[in-house]
RNA sequence: GUGGGUAUAGCUCAGUUGGUUAGAGCGCCAGAUUGUGGCUCUGGAGGUCGUGGGUUCGACUCCCAUUACUCACCCCA
């Protein structure tokens, strides 16, 4: 038996309704913000990646789905939304349109990880970005659309976490201030710590030893070395979330494994999933446009993993929609009259009424035992008596004693009103 | 890449100090006087006990290896 990848999941005929229900709700919401649909390809030329997304970065390192195709080209398959619309932004010249440029996707992402609850080798994200603004009411809108899908889902227990990171200059500045608080104290981390020092020193400070903690204490913050224009802009942006009543944490310590970010990062985070709890991380990329050949255009946005919303919603027993039934059971009692059955369940199909008859052979009790199990609200049983007079019992499966007589050449319009 | 846990029917799981034809519930299929579901009853199909070795008179049970799944680290959605 071939069996299925490493962390990839079949999403089966029988519950495929609960993405259509989240997707729906995605798109709706998206349509309310005046963002718009945006497909870029699954997979791009390795490069747009690893420049993007970061040479140095996991991601890129060790996680890529990547090969060379029959025209010998490396080709990878996305690990993450931003890249391609970057890409697209640029190859299109979009930054000729009005701007701001909002865009939203949804779209399978890979990564080649070690599988675990909330993380799969492919999964799907929900992703905005808007290009053109600079202006932290800019950074305040793009959160409040996630909040808003959770608001909209009924999911209330997310904490959103935020935090800048500043620009290429201040960044500079603080990784040297904090590499020198490292070198001091550099013995008493964990030893994990004393690698991370010098492969990214921002994550010591999100270490989970005792030890760590009680030294990151001490430890330089980032807010503290802000330029000032970053400095207003994070002022700026927690004044709008609070005019906008959005509940928020400043945490210093959060760092998105991206190496495009700049100033605004921010992430929202469940306690109920495991230990994979982020299930909406973004940030603002004012640099990345430039970086990849394009004008300077600032620009911000988030993805969002819907695997671990989907997770979420099913932890805290919220509604994902139900599976529509079909309306209409014929039940033919032969072979002649299953010829029929499949012309009168035509004519319903044709006014969309959703329709079937048997594909099995099955006796009259089998069907009407078929029948209930998938829901159907109706059943025709078709006999001979039936065809010879043309008339015929809508049986209604719901409620007892509402069957109706009704004409077989007529059926559809005891269903249009 | 590094650790821990688990592998018995389609699903959830029993299986006694190693002992003969490996079980239950649910699900599936078929019946319960011949054209009507849900409840009940009866019967049936379905497992080389993850795989390969080893110990033993005898292994689902003990040992080793291997694979898969799973959780966690790392990292991220």
């Amino acid at each position: 038996m071939i069996r299925i990848q490493k962390g990839t999941k079949d999403v089966l005929h029988f519950e495929s309704y609960k993405w259509h229900f989240i997707e729906d709700k995605i798109r709706t919401l998206a349509e309310s913000f005046g963002i718009k649909e945006i497909r870029t390809p699954t997979f791009e030329a390795t490069e747009l990646f690893a420049r993007s997304v970061g040479e140095t970065t996991d991601i890129v390192n060790k996680e890529m789905y990547t090969f060379i195709d029959k025209g010998n080209r490396s080709v990878t398959l996305k690990p993450e939304g931003t890249a391609g619309v970057v890409r697209s932004y640029i190859e299109n010249n979009l930054s000729a349109v009005p701007q701001p440029v909002k865009m939203y996707y949804l779209t399978p992402v890979f990564r080649y990880e070690r599988p675990q609850s909330g993380r799969l080798r492919e999964h799907h994200q929900f992703g905005i970005e808007y290009f053109g603004s600079d202006l932290p009411i800019t950074d305040a809108e793009v959160i409040l659309v996630a909040k808003t899908l959770f608001d909209n889902l009924g999911i209330k227990d997310l904490q959103l976490n935020i935090n800048s990171i500043g620009c290429a200059e201040c960044r500079r500045e603080y990784n040297k201030v904090l590499i020198d608080f490292f070198s001091k104290n550099k013995e008493s981390f964990c030893p994990l710590c004393q690698e991370r020092m010098d492969k990214n020193p921002l994550r010591v400070l999100d270490c989970k030893e005792d030890k760590c903690i009680e030294l990151n204490k001490k430890a330089p913050i980032v807010l503290d070395y802000l330029c000032s224009a970053c400095k207003n802009h994070h002022e700026e942006l927690k004044s709008i979330l609070d005019c906008l009543d959005i509940a928020y944490e400043v945490n210093p310590y959060i760092v998105r494994g991206l190496d495009y970010y700049t100033k605004t990062v921010f992430e929202f985070i469940s306690k109920d999933i495991g230990a994979q709890g982020t299930v909406c991380g973004g940030g603002r990329y004012n640099n990345l446009v430039e970086q990849m050949g394009g004008k300077s255009v600032p620009a911000i946005g988030f993805g969002m993993g819907l695997e671990r919303l989907i997770m979420v919603m099913e932890e805290l027993g919220l509604s994902l929609g139900e599976d529509t039934p079909c309306k209409v059971y014929i039940a033919p009692l032969g072979e002649e009259q299953r010829k029929h059955a499949l012309n009168i369940a035509m004519a319903l199909r044709r006014n969309n009424i959703s329709a079937e008859t048997d594909y099995m052979g099955r006796s009259l009790k089998a069907q009407m035992k078929y029948a209930d199990k998938k829901g159907y609200e109706y059943v025709l049983v078709l006999g001979e008596d039936e065809i010879i007079k043309g008339k015929g019992v809508l049986k209604n499966m719901r409620h007892k004693g509402q069957d109706r007589e009704i004409d077989l050449s007529q059926i559809e319009k005891y269903f249009l009103e």
